[in-house]
RNA sequence: GCCCCGUUCGUCUAGCGGCCCAGGACGCCAGGUUCUCAUCCUGGUAACACGGGUUCAAAUCCCGUACGGGGUGCCA
């Protein structure tokens, strides 16, 4: 029996960015590695931000990425007695105090310290008040926020899983809120106190939380733990350029990436890849591969750049590698979203089949179908498809010929026209592209054989004849 | 400003002192297969940030510089 324990704890103040989908993954993969227990939990602690919305996204997210947790998730605004109570043994020992500067006191005498070339940040004022004191400030109505006390030298030092040894020196870290004035406890105090009590042993997180360890720990030793779980700070992810992954770069919601028809499968094996690979150097992995091969100690350490390209890459290897069923069920909801009223399903899944081979997304699958499913006359030709088509000399000639050989062929699931098209003294390689675009709407679609034979005699012709009227 | 972390092809990476005048993948380019396109196959392009050490030997260890990112919040 495992005692290894993870979390995902976001803060539910938006979509779930990619970066924290990376940071759950690997939390998951590791807890499904070592076959420990992996928990979400939910930092909801500024109230004033934290939405319902996001807290239900964060989960039908996960479901859909099929990122299960085994316990939560726990809302931290339920517990806020279990950190007002840490907060309050904390002072009790002298490790905390009332403060009672206001929010832009400090910063503006933070401000005032840089100026003037000394350290910013809290500059201790109310660190040493008598009872006498605290009380002239509360009976003045002014409200007190608890701030913990940081050692005056020394230095604070843990070790990391990806990095080493993380060290800095405690003079930099200036006294920290641990609870807000208005009574609500702050991220460091939560995260500490719930770490502790939901036992948890690794903790897997961003690298812009870094320097919250040191706070963390202390509170920790503040609280009496001795103890440290072990730590693994992984690198971002970064947008093209190396600049913060931002919208301006393309979807940053998984949500999106949903719509745009990307597989959950292939969204994780991307993911992994970011900062981590396999000994054995395989890329294209299944969830249970990834987990049977995630390593920790194999996480890189220095950020990645999110390619998209190499994204669609993967899917569309996920997608070549998919059962037909269950491609045709996950393409049917984009069919659906496009065409449900002319939707034949028979029709459909050997389309799918057909595009399975030629596609990068599920929404691309759907799109290169869609003219199986479009009434005959409200066939839309792609402008730079038809261009083409009129650059070739003798369109005509071979739109004639086809329309008289679909006239007559006997029906099978090949309608093969090239025989025609080679007596008119023509490569059918150089012109088949016209084909496409008379029957299809595009130059590049399903395989024109099948594709003339799904959509029947009469479909087939009226189009090859409207793209000839239209020359 | 100060503190912390990082730096191998355009991108993701392999490499943890000799097997590396650096391997794989995406992308890109060229050729082949094929019903245009795509898929698939073959080949090609392209990198150890810089400067000092340590060592018989450094992409790999140490120091410095440059660059990038993060933190410096009564956000997380």
């Amino acid at each position: 029996m495992s005692q290894v324990r993870l979390r995902f704890s976001p803060a539910p103040t938006g979509f779930l960015h990619i970066g924290s989908v990376r940071t759950a993954l690997y939390n998951w993969l590791h807890a499904r590695h070592v076959g420990g227990t992996f928990v979400l939990r939910i930092e909801d602690t500024d109230v004033a931000r934290s939405t319902q919305e996001s807290v239900d996204q964060i989960q039908s997210v996960m479901h859909w990425l099929g990122l299960e947790w085994d316990e939560g998730p726990y809302l931290q605004s339920a517990r806020f007695d279990a950190y007002l109570g840490a907060a309050r043994r904390i002072v009790d020992a002298g490790g905390a105090y009332e403060c009672f500067c206001t929010e832009t006191e400090v910063r503006e005498r933070s401000e005032a310290a840089m100026r003037e070339g000394r350290a910013p940040g809290y500059d201790g004022r109310c660190r040493e008040l008598t009872a006498a004191e605290r009380a002239e400030r509360t009976a003045e109505g002014r409200a007190a926020s608890i701030r913990f006390r940081t050692p005056d030298e020394g230095r604070s030092t843990f070790t990391d899983l990806i990095r080493g040894e993380v060290s800095v020196e405690w003079s930099t870290i200036s006294d920290f809120v641990i609870v807000r004035s208005n009574g609500t406890p702050v991220f460091f105090l939560a995260n500490a106190v719930d770490d502790l009590e939901m036992g948890i042993t690794h903790v897997l997180r961003g690298e812009d939380l870094i320097d919250s360890t040191h706070r963390v720990l202390a509170l920790r030793r503040a609280l009496g733990r001795d103890d440290t779980p072990v730590y693994a700070h992984m690198p971002l992810i970064l947008g093209p350029g190396g600049a913060k992954l931002s919208k301006r770069h393309g979807a940053v919601s998984v949500e999106e990436y949903r719509e745009a028809g990307f597989l959950p499968s292939a969204l994780l094996n991307y993911l992994a890849l970011l900062g981590w690979g396999p000994e054995d150097g395989r890329e294209v992995l299944t969830p249970a591969e990834l987990i049977a091969e995630f390593e920790l100690e194999r996480v890189n350490s220095s950020p990645a750049t999110f390619d998209a390209r190499k994204l669609e890459w993967l899917n569309g290897e996920h997608i070549r590698a998919m059962p037909l069923a269950e491609l045709v069920s996950a393409v049917l909801p984009f069919a659906r979203a496009r065409y449900a009223t002319r939707l034949d399903i028979p029709r459909f899944e050997k389309a799918v089949s057909l595009a399975q081979l030629r596609a990068t997304t599920l929404a691309q699958i759907a799109d290169q179908m869609a003219f199986l499913f479009t009434a005959d006359h409200d066939l839309e030709i792609d402008a730079s498809s038809w261009e083409k088509l009129e650059s070739v000399e003798r369109a005509a000639d071979v739109l004639d010929a086809v329309i008289g050989f679909v006239e007559e062929c006997p029906w099978t699931d090949e309608i093969d026209p090239r025989a025609v098209i080679e007596m008119l003294g023509v490569k059918p390689g150089k012109v088949m592209h016209v084909i496409y675009t008379a029957v299809e709407g595009r130059s590049q679609g399903l395989p024109i054989f099948a594709a003339i034979s799904m959509l029947g005699r009469e479909s087939s012709l009226y189009r090859l004849r409207a793209a000839r009227a239209r020359l």
